[in-house]
DNA sequence: CACAGAGA
DNA sequence: TCTCTGTGG
């Protein structure tokens, strides 16, 4: 199972960053800062990304040292949290842990009943974004006047439904199944060093011929994360079989093979829970509080000044030239 | 998730 | 040629 065999269908192809001015890019909010989580915690050592108390702020360094990338090709990016996870500012800590600990009990319990989908977006609330990162994370773009909001379900499908309806340009995200969810521009590799990557999903389906529902239907023969794929089916063969029988009900009949749960997560890749009511939570003008930011990640998480001042002082450096602070 | 090497 | 598995990020 693989979601990289995506990669193969999709269309992809390079866009140079300076196309992308001007453009509101909707952030898969977990799939950005979970980038981060992996590789500056790999390569940074424990006392400078983690407070005194042994808290994890990693979160706030890869926060600083990603925006100025938006802000220097003048791209504004909403961040669109992953749903499901309660209110942590209003809350209490044992209320937080009593959460966190339900919800890795409730996940256990989807996993026990073969409930993939529930197993898989619990996992994603229990594991690498604890609530401290949630909450900080939030904390930050706040004070740096970056937008965002949470999703009901998913964030990666509901910047896809932001994408679709027009309220964002794209979608940034580095995995394949935004096209799944129906996001008509993905850009991936926003964050990497060369310029970004667009997966555009309609000129996917004009190469491969196929409907959106048909792309649904063959990922999940490969398998994705809600699922598992047959056994000896890669994205060639997938697509084959589609061809040839349709839709994934005809190809599991006429090689007599079962997927698990197999119409509700094609239900979920069609038609995913999404808000519509999200555009009046946020300002896409963004106005930074550079120094109340510096001293928020500095002097109220403990962070190593050396490791974000590069990055505030990209921060700084792109408000005045590329006309970010225009309006105030 | 990317890439590489094994195996069919 | 295509799929699967393992490793590293």
């Amino acid at each position: 199972m693989g979601n990289a065999d995506l990669r193969s269908l999709a269309t992809l192809r390079d866009v140079p960053f300076a196309d992308l001015e001007g453009s509101v890019v909707a952030v898969d909010a977990h799939n950005w800062l979970y980038r981060y989580l992996t590789t500056t915690v790999k390569w940074t050592s424990d006392e400078k990304y983690t407070t005194g108390e042994g808290v994890e702020v990693a979160n706030l360094i890869g926060v600083v040292q990603g925006l100025p990338k938006f802000f220097e090709h003048d791209i504004t990016p909403v961040f669109v949290f992953d749903g499901g996870v309660t209110d942590l500012k209003s809350e209490e800590v044992a209320d937080r842990r009593e959460a966190r600990e339900k919800a890795e009990e409730r996940k256990q319990a989807a996993e026990e009943r073969g409930d993939a989908i529930e197993a898989a977006r619990l996992s994603a609330q229990t594991q690498r974004l604890t609530d401290t990162i949630q909450e900080t994370t939030r904390d930050l773009l706040d004070i740096l006047d970056v937008p965002w909001y949470d999703a009901p379900a998913e964030g990666e499908a509901q910047a896809a439904h932001q994408n679709a309806v027009g309220d964002a340009d794209y979608v940034g995200s580095e995995d394949y199944d935004t096209l799944l969810f129906g996001a008509p521009r993905t850009l991936r590799g926003l964050t990497s060093k060369g310029d970004p990557e667009l997966m555009d999903l309609d000129a996917t389906l004009a190469d491969l011929d196929l409907t959106r529902e048909q792309l649904i239907d063959a990922a999940m023969l490969c398998g994705t994360d809600f699922n598992a794929g047959i056994s000896g089916i890669g994205p060639k063969t997938a697509l084959k079989e589609i061809r040839a029988h349709g839709d994934l009900w005809g190809v599991l009949e006429a090689r007599d093979e079962h997927i698990e749960h197999a119409e509700r997560v094609r239900e979920f890749f069609r038609n995913p829970p999404v808000r519509d009511d999200y555009t009046d939570e946020y300002d896409l003008d963004i106005d930074p509080d550079v120094e109340a930011a510096r001293a928020f990640v500095t002097e109220e998480w403990e962070v190593d000044a050396g490791e974000v001042e590069r990055g505030f002082e990209r921060i700084e450096e792109s408000l005045v030239q590329t006309g970010l602070d225009r309006w105030t």
